[in-house]
DNA sequence: AAGCAATAGTTAAACGCTTAACTCTATACC
DNA sequence: GGTATAGAGTTAAGCGTTTAACTATTGCTT
């Protein structure tokens, strides 16, 4: 593979003013400029990144980070929107993305995870900091490397979704429809950030519909669709009268509503069934679900551009991102009795 | 950060002695290694990746690349599948990774794209090599990096999925029902290099089964569900008759069932509907879809192993996955009249 | 005419590691 | 006793860039 040198030879110049040509430093001479240009092209130079990480100590690699809790991260749509969001704008500026999945072993990482901080590859980090327990982003913010969170503690730079506002827009949406027997499909406490503002948010808006949260059945799942017919089951036994379930994620909704055809109830007609995500899937469901979008690409995007702030030494504010109700066909009036 | 030199230095040994105890060269006593590794801890060395990429040529990283074609290519739960069978292997072994997601452009790929491979950051590259017309591999192939190819030609290394098999196995499974009135719902020729196959095996079970696959009814989507739903009911409208629905994939599947939902048709009573790829969504619909397996997380796994046998230097053989007929609920003998 | 700034380019050290080639025992063999 | 040989470690030359420090030329002030 050509070298610098080999450019320099062949366009009778120094090493060192190919390298600055390259790199767009002024006090050259058009004619200089356009010497190393065209050895560039004839002899089809390439840059050496690994030398020039090196020499420079800037790799051009991004890493995103999320951790290994359930066991199907990578099944995990919403994770998909935001790294695409994050994959344009890192194109757009000719970085590389690195994907790590750090293996949490009784609430600390892994060592490939810590190395591979340690090891000086990366530029920056965008985690998906979903995970409180773990403190994902300490060993990087510790090494200086420039770091964005998504969806974790504004203590670093972050972007997080306005969690409480879908769960009031959700409850919102539900008690305006003229429901008041709802069942709560919810996760264990905390084991997502984001959940403690989307449960307050909910808690909020029925509290302001004049609706006692803490009396609300509520079953708890696990994210997964298979949970989420679970919890409706047992809801639905337990209250027969309910006439809507409030699911925390799309999935869990997708469940609940196939247990309710299971149980041989039309939705909407006599139950409603929401979601929160609006991952692809809901909205291709029968009937299709009712739920909170996260723009998770916008997520991505403005997780890249703080980062790439950060990375030109600004210090970015921390970002909150609009959610928005999507009503589809799962949400109607309660049946009159 | 400490170098190599500071661990020397404390060890009291030469920086090669340090270098080559923690690559576990032989020669070396005990003491001295104990020594070394005493050294190591203490100060907290970890190597600099870049560093060690420009003097040996290896950089542990490993690159995926699945060429951004449609709009949305990560939501393909397809690629995450096999993208999590990768990533574990990888992992394993103290890889990294990185995705690349080469713009198409006219065919031939973005210059980014050809910077990266050309930059030497790359020890190795596994690609979704889907398309048949743009040769995402080619420059790899040039440059000499190993490369495997996940559903693309045997010209290289490659794993791809039994996908003949595939639609042998999903026709015979709708002639065993009954179904003589089967309506396709496929995609554009050869957009894929596997669909091909795919075709080819729908028609010679078909043949087997005494159906001339010419005369089937088709309509061509573009995987999307949206275009599943217009194909479904296009199909139906033409051919009201038709007792089952035989989609190219789960995606346009889950497109078809809600058209026949709207429709008023029962699913899988009065219309058959079934699927290709066994996304995770395809369990969940309502009725859940049969379908065919191809086993991503395998063909991730396998597309892996086989790289890193090319990295060892051994040539592994190109591997076939087999896939698997899964019957669910949305597939059921057609009804008599 | 001297001094200075701006322009245009060069030299060479440094980045932190790997590894081929070498040295220096200590043991084994004939 | 001399010569291989294997073991244990060192020396130093790269790997391909970037960049601080330097030189040299030109044009402009004063």
């Amino acid at each position: 593979m050509p070298t610098l040198e080999d450019v320099a030879r062949r366009a009778g110049v120094s090493t060192a003013t190919v390298s600055k040509v390259l790199s767009n430093t002024p006090y050259f001479t058009e004619a200089t400029r356009n010497k190393v240009l065209l050895a560039v092209k004839e002899i089809g130079y390439v840059p050496n990144l690994a030398a020039r990480a090196l020499s420079s100590g800037r790799t051009q690699i991004i890493a995103v980070v999320f951790p290994y809790v359930y066991d199907a991260i990578f099944a995990d749509p919403r994770i998909l929107c935001v790294l695409e969001g994050i994959d344009a704008e890192c194109n757009l500026r000719g970085y590389n993305l690195l994907i790590s999945t750090p293996r949490l072993i009784e609430g600390s990482v892994d060592e490939n995870y810590l190395q591979l901080i340690q090891s000086g590859y990366l530029d920056g980090v965008i985690a998906l900091n979903h995970v409180p327990f773990a403190s994902i982003l300490d060993p990087v913010i510790k090494k200086g490397i420039p770091a964005v969170s998504i969806g974790g503690p504004p203590s670093v730079c972050s972007v997080s979704s306005d969690h409480h506002a879908g769960g009031v827009l959700i409850m919102e949406h539900l008690l305006e429809l003229g429901h008041q027997r709802i069942g709560i499909i919810t996760v264990p406490d905390s084991i997502n950030t984001g959940t403690e503002q989307l449960l307050q948010g909910i808690q909020d808006a029925a509290q302001a519909g004049g609706l006692d949260f803490n009396s609300l059945p509520k079953a708890v799942g696990d994210y997964s669709t298979a949970s989420g017919a679970d919890c409706a089951a047992q809801l639905l036994q337990q209250h027969p009268d309910l006439t809507a379930l409030l699911c925390l994620n799309d999935r869990m909704a997708m469940g609940a509503l196939q247990e309710a055809h299971r149980l041989g109830l039309r939705v909407p007609e006599q139950l409603t069934i929401t979601g929160y995500d609006d991952i692809p899937a809901a909205a291709t469901t029968v009937p299709p679900l009712t739920t909170i979008n996260q723009r998770s690409l916008t997520t991505g995007y403005e997780a890249s551009r703080m980062l790439f702030e950060l990375l030109n030494g600004q210090k970015p504010e921390s970002k909150i991102i609009p959610v928005e109700l999507v009503v589809r066909g799962s949400s109607a009036p309660p049946a009159r009795r």
